[in-house]
DNA sequence: GTGGTCTAGACCACG
DNA sequence: GTGGTCTAGACCACC
C-alpha cells in the first residue's frame, strides 16, 4: 500500500485539508503516480474513523483543482502532477506558510543560520521519501 | 514609536493572534524591552481600524501567558524578555510550521533551490525592520 | 443590490456550482467589484430557500480559488478579478463546455455560420450587462 | 467503418450519454444513415474498454427516443434521419450549452476575440471527421 | 460497489 | 451577528 494518511485530530487545520495536503505531497514526491487509484471514500473514512463526507470533501477539492480524476462508479485516480497555476499564484499561495514559519522561528529566537540549517535538515528528510515508491 | 503592527486581513490566522505574535516577536528581537508601555487598546484598535475587542483579546492572551503585565488604569507593559525555553523545546515548537511550509512548497512544486531563495528573500525582508536595537 | 442569483433546481449542475459560477461571472463582467461585500451565507441561503451549507460550499470554493476573501465574523468580499491560472490551464478548463456546445449544435444540425451568429448574439447580450453596475 | 466513438473518461458527462450523443451526431451529419447497423453491444464495449452495461444503456436510451431500432437477435439499426424540430425549438435546445460555454469563457477571462478563435479551431477539428458523406 | 449532492443540525471561533 | 467544520443520514447517478 503506497498511501498512508494520518490525521491529527487536535490540530487547528481541518481534517479534509490534512487529507488533501498529504495526498498532494504524496503525488509531488512520487509516492503516488499518475493513474494510481486511491482508496474509496468510504473505506478511507472507515480507516480514519471519520465521516465519509469529510473524505469526499478532500477528494472533491483535489478533483476540482485537477489533481485527481474521479470516475463515477469506479473510484478516484491520480490525474496529473502539475498544478496549472501561474508562478505568481504559486508564490501567493506559498507566502502565508513561509511567513508563519519565519515569524515562529524569529519569535523563538532562532538565528538566520539556524533557520537555514533546520530547513536543510527537514528538506533532506522530506525528499528522501521520494525514492521508495512501490 | 517602537511598536509597529501590521495585520493581514486575508490571512486565515485570526487578527488577535497576529497581534499577539507580532508583540512577542518585537520583544524577542529587542524592539520592545522589559517595562516598555504598550499602546492602549483603544488607540491601537483605532490605528489598525479593527474592533477594540480584538486588541483586548490579544493583550489578554499575552497577560495570561505572562508576557505582558496589565496595571489597572495605567495600561499594559512588557513583563519579561524572552521565552526561556530549552533548545529541544524550541525545536519542538518550530517543527510544525516548518513542516507545513515545506509540504506546501513541495506540493506547489517549488524546487529546493527556489525554496531556499524564497526563504532568503523573506528573511531579509523580515530582519530589515529590526535595526533599531542592534 | 448588485447581486442577483437564481438557481435552476431542475438542472443537473449542482446548486453550489450554479451559485459560484454566477458570482464568478458577476465579477468578470464588472457587476461585482473588488472589495464588494457579498450577502451573508445565511441570508443568501434564506433568499434562495436552500441549506446554508450549500451556500457556504459555493463561497468556500471561491475563497479557495482566491476569488473571494472571507473575513471571519465580518463576511465575504470580492478579492480579485484574475484567476491566477496559466493559459494552458484556462484552456483545459474551457474545452469541455466548448465541446459540449459544439456537439449539441452539430447534433441539432446548425451550420457553421449559424453557430457563429448565435455566439455573437449571446456574446453581445452577455457583455451588455457589464455597463450597468451601481 | 462509419462509426467512430471516443470517450472522455475525465469528463463529468457520463459515458453512456457521451456514446448516445455521438451516435446522434453521426446520424445528424450523415455519417450514419437510416438502416445502417450499429456495432454489437459487446464489440463496442470491447473497443472502448468499458462495461457492456454502459453501451447497452446508451443504445437503450436511443431506442426509447426512437433514434435506433432494436431487432431482436439481429442487432441495433438507425431508425430515422434527423431531429425534425422547428427552428425555434432547436434554438431553445441550444441555448443552455451556449450560455454555459460563454459563462465559463467569461469567468476564465477570455476575450471575445479569443472565444471566437477557439470556437473556429474546435469547429474545424470537429468538421474534419465528416468528409465521407459530403 | 463507486462518487456526488443536499439537508439538518451541532459546535466552534471571530468580532 | 459572521464564517468554518464535522456528523449523520438521505437520495441519486454510474458501472
Amino acid at each position: 500500500m503506497s498511501l498512508r494518511i494520518s490525521i491529527a485530530t487536535g490540530s487547528s487545520v481541518p481534517i479534509y485539508r490534512q487529507i488533501a495536503e498529504q495526498i498532494r505531497v504524496s503525488i509531488a514526491t512520487g509516492r503516488l503516480e499518475v493513474g494510481d487509484q486511491l482508496p474509496s471514500v468510504r473505506s478511507l473514512a472507515e480507516n480514519l474513523v471519520i465521516n465519509p463526507n469529510t473524505v469526499a470533501r478532500a477528494y472533491g477539492d483535489l478533483v476540482k483543482e485537477g489533481t485527481l480524476e474521479s470516475r463515477h462508479g469506479r473510484g478516484a485516480f491520480v490525474a496529473r502532477k502539475s498544478t496549472g497555476l501561474t508562478r505568481t499564484e504559486r508564490m501567493r499561495r506559498l507566502r502565508p506558510s513561509l511567513e508563519a514559519f519565519l515569524n515562529e522561528a524569529i519569535s523563538l529566537e532562532f538565528s538566520d543560520e539556524e533557520i537555514r540549517s533546520e530547513l536543510e535538515k527537514e528538506l533532506k528528510k522530506t525528499r528522501r521519501g521520494e525514492e521508495k515508491h512501490g
